[in-house]
DNA sequence: CTGTTAGCGCTTTCAT
DNA sequence: ATGAAAGCGCTAACAG
């Protein structure tokens, strides 16, 4: 249990001070070149190394970012995290995470207990889309101090930045694609639209409709969870309709995969008798084996580093004048099987 | 930017000292009922919030916990560190994450870069399995004062815990699962023995031929990194040989997988010409649509707690006489459509 | 170029 | 029951 050594043991070692220590270590210009080097050396020699805590807590920095998302065991998540994590360290930083389980009230308690920790910043996918009960937002932009940057799943707050793809784009693409193909009735397994990210999917789905002379039918909107057995059900319910659709586009890839399984199994025929497309190209929907699902990419390696570019941004500038920005980037879609109908190319 | 409320303001407020607003905060005994709830009300009233980087180094703990490990954005590794996070915050602990990339220089500088800002603990998953140059370790483990927790990808060193899947039990069962089904000839797509992991994985592979009468054979283990293109071209050299298998354990579900694809697309059926049976349950194992693919679960989000768990017992251990620990979790073989030749049941 | 001093916010003896 | 003072390790303003 040996101590770690401090500048002043280092100090008392050479007859110097502590201030001279420090300055050696810092490459402070009003040195001499002698005690410098004889500075690091003995530095070297004791295993000196700088106890970041007290600098934190002297600079009022503690070159730790919080990041909050509902679940790191996705791949979307954790691929962001992976983002963050790869642009930040190089900067000096560590990543903290914390998961809120989708749950409101852990999503406050985690971003105070962020706060306390004196985060320099939290980046975060919002598991609250309510609109009115932003207290531990409200407290973060009120603090000032601690800039917040929102990633795919973001409120609009003024004077906060985010991070986002174009869902709208997205669900648009997805959709054009599928009438491209031919589809006339074409389905939707939404998700809760309080969420901006499923109501732009939702809203660019209807968009395309409407831009290419297909009547929105409401019925066709299925609201169901990101899940496979949400999507078998929804696709049951779909399949029972007087008449069911020809294509779906399903703002999740499980939801998407439930409901392929559920059709192929009432043996109608993928893509022939009904299209698929997914959102956000999880790995399994390259991987099937026999109808690869269509997918739309949504960069989420990329969004973590630009996400991590901003808060970098808002942490370097010192005016007053806090300038957010809302960054939006292009999914792509990706066309696989479950939906491609007529062999092109 | 207004400055946030420290225990010296609202003993001023109050024409109290720092000390007695401290000691009402802490529930020291030592304060009479009236100024306790006079001070916890103003503190309130101000916002007060505890700072805890000064906590930190007044105290010597920060609460935060390190994780290294290759990669994050792996179902495996992000489902430990969801465990890991689920099980330490509720205790009072941040996790911060770093990624080594497999890289052994990478993985050195970020154990120092977490030591450096003090955490409490380091939980970690080694990237770099030579046993000659523990520099980073061996430092760590003098210091005495910051414990370290291997799960999964563990080094035998003296007096550090790990947290570990019995994978000579997985390489066993699946194996004799594949003997159990009737092959022969089974072929072991094995990964860097240098890691204990694979090398137990073998083992187990070998000790389940030997215990059943089948000879070794040498010729019919490839080390294969984990990529479903790595398994393709693994399995076409397995296909190529003279007497090809009737049977694959892969260390590797995505090996798995590619080997799968290939030997699909040579022309045999899986399982009744070849079995395949991977190794981690990754997600997309189970929604093959033909062919679902045999695995070997780890528990990760298991794996993850218990490692949370002996990194909460060592740092409450106060005494001198450091105990370590080294638990074994039981995988468990989940049997699916790639290994199953004969409809049981 | 180097030393002195103060302070970041908190806890904790030691007095009173 | 409360105050005074020291100290965790570091940096920076001010002297010299």
């Amino acid at each position: 249990m040996k101590k770690k050594t401090t500048i002043y043991d280092i100090a008392a070692k050479l007859g110097l001070t502590a201030a001279t220590v420090s300055r050696a270590l810092n490459d402070n210009p009003k040195i001499s070149k002698n005690t410098r080097q004889l500075v690091l050396d003995t530095a070297m020699e004791m295993n000196y190394e700088q106890n970041k805590v007290a600098l934190a807590l002297k600079s009022g920095k503690s070159y730790n970012v919080g990041v909050i998302v509902p679940r790191i065991d996705s791949n979307f998540f954790s691929s962001v995290i992976r983002g963050i994590e790869e642009e930040l360290h190089p900067k000096g930083y560590h990543v903290i995470i914390c998961q809120t389980n989708n749950q409101e009230n852990i999503e406050i308690e985690k971003i105070n207990s962020l706060l306390n920790v004196q985060v320099d910043g939290i980046l975060m996918s919002i598991s609250n889309a309510n609109l009115e009960d932003n207290m531990g937002f409200n407290k973060l932009i009120r603090s000032k101090r601690t800039p917040l940057i929102f990633f795919d799943r973001k409120k609009d707050l003024k004077g906060v930045s985010s991070v986002t793809i174009d869902d709208f784009k997205g669900g648009y693409d997805a959709t054009k694609h599928l009438i491209d193909q031919g589809c006339k009735r074409i389905a939707h397994l939404s998700n809760d639209r309080q969420f901006e990210i499923f109501n732009n999917r939702f809203l660019g789905y209807k968009q395309a409709l409407l831009d290419n002379g297909i009547e929105f039918d409401e019925s066709l909107v299925i609201e169901t969870m990101s899940k496979v057995v949400e999507g078998r059900k929804s696709a049951r319910a779909l399949l029972d309709m007087d008449r069911p659709p020809d294509a779906i586009f399903s703002s999740s890839d499980f939801a998407a995969l439930g409901a392929l399984q559920e059709i192929k199994e009432s043996g109608l025929e993928i893509p022939e008798d009904i299209c698929i497309v997914g959102f956000s190209n999880e790995p399994f929907t390259k991987f099937m084996e026999l109808t690869t699902i269509s997918s739309v990419d949504q960069f989420p390696m990329e969004m973590g580093k630009v996400a991590a570019q901003v808060f970098l941004e808002e942490v370097s500038n010192t005016q007053d004048t806090k300038i957010s920005k809302n960054i939006v980037l292009t999914p792509e879609l990706i066309v696989r099987k479950s939906s491609l109908k007529h062999k092109e190319r």
